[in-house]
DNA sequence: CATGAATGAGAATTCATTCAT
DNA sequence: TATGAATGAATTCTCATTCAT
């Protein structure tokens, strides 16, 4: 008699009225932590937006500094790059550059998303309140794409693809000299200076193009 | 009343009490805003560490954003770039890549400072309700040392000690190569993740020669 | 629906359903009001601690009131004094000071016992707000106490094994003397400072022999 | 220029304003505190009480718990027992048991009086979140009595006005002997239930005989 | 001018109690 | 009947800003 109908939040079904609710505080709370900040949402702000009341919030979720490392923890695993799985695809085969460039781009997409790009100024913002967050990010972002390159370099290079010393210096290299271009541009002037995607294909291209150039062989 | 001076408000030599005064609470907040950034930071703790009254506080600023905007602007023109100026002693003559290594070194050191780690902090922080700062930032810090290696870059390319099409782009290649590691590291994972000297060096190094291998002659 | 009983509310054997949860309001309602007092006691905290919903508590009891009434009233009635029992034991045949240092001994340990320390501190705590809760202690308590010994002095007086002039005052002068030192050492400073066995006998002895070289014939 | 008239909460000359308005504060608090207890009390009604703004208040006193703590000290002090000093007056000279009648009446006029009643409420029912206080309770109200009783006592036994083995014991039991009876009546019962002038002294002077008959010579 | 007080609001959190399911 | 959600207010404490002295 339950749980049927009347729906309001998308309502999933077989979905109990409560875990409704829970994922409407999510998502509201997501949200505007992502686009306000810790400090500048408050609790009122979150029920209101999730159309629950405050009691309700703090049933599910003890205080504000739970609520919001449940959130930051859930995106981060959401948003938490996939780019990783298409690095294995890398194989000597083919034209590796061209293979390079077709990474970068989609490494540059990935991170230049909004959801991600407010992600992580929302950690480095409340990196000193809630330092485990950021090492979080950084391990299952950044981290965990360099340590993917990190390994198909080390093959690469085994297979003479590539040469180099330090695989793992050599995937931070990569990495960086491709993102960082638009990655600090937006994250200090502002999602209003978004480059276009042309721009971004460019920066990745050209990143990869100067990789290949530092560590080909011979 | 005081001052010993001839009853002006301009003190001959030396500051007026007011200029005293206002000094204290730009050095206050500085200190306030950095460490605790913008929110966290209330104008009684800024009057009380200035051992000044609210009142004064006010009186020499009209609201909190303006104090605010003084700060991050005069901040980063305290700490902006100062590598810019020795980029211009990268010439052809001797080891160029020993040059490059050398100037990365200094780089790293500049932006892994911590009063200038803060500002990015802070500046990342607040670009949604500062994108001004942002942008100001970007400009008088990565910008203008991008610029500078940029002219550099391409006057070595007239004379055939790089090779490069584009030297805006070498410039960024060389910026972040160098500083994106311990940059970000810091950054995400907080200061406690501050690494040794040794490894900055050992950075910059690499970054350099990363760059060198990219954009050498032939 | 479960009960296994004929359908009605009211099982034949044993409890009924609503009944064992009752008491299970009342068991765990009763440890938290002893413990953290009435307005430090949330009925979520009671509802909790005794598996129910809240509504099951409002069913019981009307309100917080209600609930807390009902607690300390019974509460009274289960560590209400048996002392008094055991006062009707004294006659004048045989040691009457060791009857008296006996029956002091007794005393000390009902009243000390951590029940009704709370009781008390319960009580006396929210006089304010509930009058008739401090007057129902004390007549059940102390009250009861002292009417049973004025009554056992009265006849010890008809046979001369005691010399007094007023029954009740006598009592009461038993009493206090007996329990006093350690009840406010407790009472004041905390469960912390609870003599140990040994000193409670002292101060028992120490009284009742106080009591009868006041009130001895002769 | 300041500080003058206008006067609305008994200015005292020479009182800073800040210091009246602290003063006010305290005064609002204590009766507050007293008459509802801790909990009951609410800062926006001390403030109002005292015609301050919470900002005020809370500028004064770091918190409520600081404020309860520093009220509850200095009525300590304030109503700190007196009769300690005329318990030295006790000489063996004159009659010994008029004497200590008279001192008994004046423990009992002390220990009966309504702010000295309202504190001992207040500690005790706050013992558990504030055991210092009931500690500190003591020591200066009862501890502090009983102390210069035992001191007085022992100097009369060596004189031979009084016969007893352990001054500190003896000093207990006439203390508590004296004001057990009204005290533990007002306190459970309330207020309404104190007794009136004619029963106090009686119970007075039954204590004083009482002890005396327990602990006079031969 | 500069100090302390005031304002007026808003933060996080909790509570007793009552609907709706 | 019993569960979770809602209500609506209260509590402690803080803030940016402005008077009054």
């Amino acid at each position: 008699m339950s749980e049927t109908t009347t729906a309001s939040t998308q309502a999933r079904s077989g979905e109990t009225r409560t875990a409704r609710k829970r994922r409407a505080i999510l998502h509201a709370a997501t949200t505007l932590f992502l686009r306000d900040g810790y400090q500048a949402t408050s609790m009122d702000q979150i029920a209101a937006a999730a159309s629950v009341s405050k009691q309700t919030v703090y049933k599910q979720f003890a205080d504000k500094q739970t609520l919001f490392r449940d959130i930051v923890t859930s995106t981060v695993a959401e948003v938490a790059d996939p780019v990783a799985q298409q690095v294995a695809s890398l194989t000597s085969s083919g034209d590796l550059e061209a293979s390079l460039r077709d990474l970068a781009r989609r490494l540059v997409a990935q991170v230049i998303q909004p959801r991600v790009m407010q992600l992580r100024r929302l950690v480095i913002a409340e990196a000193g309140r809630f330092p485990d967050l950021g090492r979080l990010f950084y391990q299952r972002g950044p981290g965990r794409t360099i340590d993917a390159l990190a390994a198909a370099f080390e093959s690469l290079a085994a297979r003479g693809a590539l040469q180099l010393e330090d695989p793992q210096l050599a995937a931070e290299h990569f990495n960086w000299l491709v993102i960082s271009i638009p990655l600090n541009q937006v994250m200090l002037c502002g999602d209003a200076e978004l480059p276009d995607p042309a721009s971004l294909s460019h920066y990745a291209d050209a990143g990869a193009r100067a990789f290949f150039a530092a560590y080909r062989p011979n």
